[in-house]
RNA sequence: AAAGGCCGCCGGGCAGUCGCGCGUCCAGGGGACGUGAGGAAAGUCCGGGCUUCACCGGGCAGCGUGCAGGAUAACGUCCUGUCGGGGCAACUCGAAGGAAAGUGCCACAGAAACAAACCGCCGGGCAAAACCGGCAAGGGUGAAAUCGGGAGGUAAGAGCUCCCGGAGCGUCGCGGCGACGCGCGCUCGGGUAAACCCCACGCGAAGCAAGAUCGCUCGAAAGGGAUGGUUCGCCGUCCCGGACGGCCCGUCCGAACGAGCUACAUCGCACCGAGGCGCCCGGUAACGGUCGCCCCAGAGAGAUGGCUGCCGCCGCGCAAGCGGUACAGAAUCCGGCUUACAGGCGGCCUUUGCAC
RNA sequence: GCGCCCGUAGCGUAGCUGGAUAACGCGCGGCCCUCCGAAGGCUGAGAUCGGGGGUUCGAAUCCCUCCGGGCGUA
């Protein structure tokens, strides 16, 4: 079972990304708003900017793999938004997985 | 063996680890089992299934197709042929109906671009010319100049005649279902229809965000005019109005629903289909048929995966090793077309060389 | 999904319907004018007409097919 469901409202992700809070990687944005309980909800973004859809697949899916390895030791409930950005397309594996690993720390600091 | 042609197929495998969608079963926050991308899922260039609207029929417009026969649910697709181009060949390519129905266009050059004669040639005239008549062989222009080459013929010439070749036409003959081929006869009359057009054939319109179901709200509930008859109940004719989702004719109607929300609901929709696989039979083939087996992705913005190791394949390197492993991701479902694609496999055939 | 449109010099456009010169403005280079610059005048360069194939004597234009970009609609 994974630690978060799927961020899927668009209300929701509206509002995730006009009032959360923001960290800037070099391959990605998240933005972060706690969530008053209940598991994390955690949604992916990635445009048309980033390649064809084989690509964005392969993107997507690493950055969920790196979420699974994250494991379920995660601090308060959240809503997360994580967008791609154009170099998660050429970066490897690794690189990808310790920028969404910071991201989501950073913004579980507050 | 080399070069080439055609057809079909594959397009990674195994293990570990962390995970996902759907279905069934067990079952109190979970678990077990099964299953889970492509040959192009792509581009959206065509054709259908299905759904709603229209539907009593005809015509026009519009769009599309364009050798023949067949296959198919249908097609602009496929197969087999015909004709024409390419190739030594296997084979391959072709929007391949009509220009003696009509209209338009053919720049520049050139006398002339479809109706004719500039330089010429010949005859008359004549000292020579002007001029009159005949001719279209030669010159020149052009992408294209009245079928090409040769001979006869003639004042000079001309399909005027003959031979070879080519094209078109025919109530013609033979072969073929047919396109067409061979023969005979006649004619020889520019090109362009991916210019308008003519001919033949086909097409109702929109689309799964189609549409259907449950519940709720709102709106509208239908006739009007003229005229004739009347037993004052009403009936007939004409006009206005409405429907026939391009227009017209013709036809019908004057009564009943229409719009929106719920809505990211449920169904459509994912077990049963123009379904897949296999054997056999018919057919040159496309394809069709009998029988047997199988059930085979699917949704709340979207699962089918991420990482690691080993192997396989390709390239570089003596080696250790290093790098690469294509094109590409279902959304209503099928049949095609087109485009993209690392590398590899199988079968048949052609030409050339060598050996026997 | 359906219905459309556009692609031409560095930039913005015309030419396409109905075939034969690729034109205009801004920008760019040089010269003149000025003490210098702006403005102005003269002059010049700059184009695979998105790519490929076909029809035609001849294609930016007609046809087919790819590529890129944009719009409308529920």
């Amino acid at each position: 079972m994974r630690w978060y469901g799927s961020l899927r409202r668009a209300a929701h992700i509206a509002q995730v990304r006009r009032r959360g809070r923001r960290v800037s990687l070099p391959t990605l944005s998240a933005y972060g708003l706690a969530a008053s309980g209940g598991a994390s909800e955690i949604g992916i973004t990635v445009s048309k900017a980033l390649g064809s859809a084989v690509c964005r697949n392969l993107v997507r899916r690493r950055i969920r793999g790196a979420l699974d390895e994250l494991g379920p030791a995660q601090p308060a409930p959240a809503r997360l938004l994580l967008v791609a950005r154009p170099p998660a397309a050429q970066v490897p594996y690794r690189q990808l997985a310790a920028d969404v690993a910071a991201a989501v720390a950073q913004l579980a600091r507050r």
